[in-house]
DNA sequence: GACCGTAATTAGTCTAAGCTAACGACGGAT
DNA sequence: ATCCGTCGTTAGCTTAGACTAATTACGGTC
């Protein structure tokens, strides 16, 4: 890849325009989903969730806040500044259409999509990135219903609620389904809890964490835990909705 | 990436299994498509191709001599060990599956495909790989006339003549597009000097270096070197003769 | 208020791949 | 036979990113 020329990289200056790598990029990422709500994410955390130790972690957040991408206080963790936002927004969308395409025309399982998805998601250009975009006729979300964000790094925020939440009689459409485990996926896909599939909250048992579903016309028994990360739209309409 | 375990790297024995990466790739290929007719390929000009010092490639190719992908005479240039050119065929498939996939389904230009291809090839999986050659239906040319070796890394071999040399009155069919200039590519392809085109050779001055030709009823007039990378079938049928 | 455990940081290595500068080898011209 | 220029190689640095081991900071307990 070519290392060569760093530029005139002053030490300890903020400096600019150090190019994105790709570790640089998963770094971005992963603060991006780990920090909802813009408190900082744990050193820790993120080194959890990017397989590597600690140091390494301290070590890439003190370069990233150089570049002015992340605030970081010294040891209460780190947080995205605009900057490092707007480029974590671009590597989303990048993701996320890469997935719709990998499963829409490639025919890829979802969760093998999103594997693939994130070694690609570092190799694309532009260029490519909008043809693909163009071929699978500029979607709105991806195969998991995530919103993507457009190209110029605006996410559509929408107000949807935890399966879980939904009380006893009331019904919903699955919109988003965040991908946690990879099993638990799979099971929810063969249960028809895909994204645009409507339910019906037949009973809950708080006291034993049991959930009696209605999923399209089919029975689902199951404990709170088999529930995380199924968002829904309370109102019961069938198919996705446009809005804006 | 993660550099991570490099597991047992004894030092200057043999060793197995080093992972490929993207340089290295880079390499095999180079060394792959110069060192045509198994003639070694001298480190200057891999240097040239590869826009890298001449030190680094003879560094490079120590490592790659150990791994046993290229066999290097210490001053006498390098070539590829029969497990190199194995590995140099994958890379060509993908590159010229993603070329070909590129060109027909993303619409891009030949010029901008190559380039993308180039990046692309580091970062495809097997599983997409053989995904996207589902999707375009196993070709066995990309683009540009070239020849994909088959997923067991066999290229066919065919027997073409240049352009050049076809005999003034003679016929032939273009089958393959040699990339050398970018410009002369868009030239030809304008002139519609494409693969599956049918030529014939009106008249040939070899003294003035000059050509006259009938590309699919339109004429056109240029110099040898304006035909340098252009291959013909000398039988003259039409379209694209699957043979083996 | 002293103590402990966990989390974060610092210090120091490692590897891949690149680079420049300096040195050696060899083929062609004198 | 000698000299010179080109080409290749060796030596030694650089950078990004990761690692381990050692050290510091902080939030709770007793």
């Amino acid at each position: 890849m070519g290392a060569s020329r760093t530029g005139g990289s002053r030490r300890g200056a903020a400096r600019i325009a150090a190019p994105l790598t790709r570790s640089r990029q998963d770094y971005l990422k992963a603060l991006y989903d780990l920090g909802r709500e813009g408190r900082p994410t744990a050193t820790s955390l993120l080194a959890r969730r990017l397989q590597v130790s600690a140091p390494s972690v301290t070590n890439m957040l003190r370069r990233l806040a150089m570049e002015n991408l992340v605030r970081h206080a010294p040891r209460a963790g780190a947080r995205l500044t605009a900057t490092g936002e707007r480029a974590a927004l671009g590597i989303l969308r990048r993701h996320r259409l890469l997935e719709s395409f990998l499963v829409g025309v490639l025919g890829l399982d979802w969760a093998e999509a999103h594997d693939e998805a994130e070694v690609l998601e570092h190799g694309v250009s532009d260029r490519v990135l909008a043809a693909i975009d163009r071929h699978i006729q500029h979607p709105r979300e991806d195969p998991h219903g995530h919103p993507i964000p457009d190209a110029r790094g605006r996410l559509a925020r929408r107000a949807l609620s935890p399966l879980a939440l939904l009380p006893g009689g009331a019904s919903g459409t699955v919109r988003e389904i965040r991908d946690r485990d990879r099993r638990r996926m799979a099971r929810w896909k063969q249960a028809g809890l895909v994204p645009g599939a409507r339910v019906t909250m037949r009973a809950v048992q708080a006291l034993d964490d049991v959930f009696e579903l209605d999923v399209e016309g089919r029975r689902l028994v199951t404990g709170s835990e088999g529930l995380d990360g199924v968002l829904i739209e309370r109102r019961p309409e069938r198919g996705h909705a446009r809005r804006h």
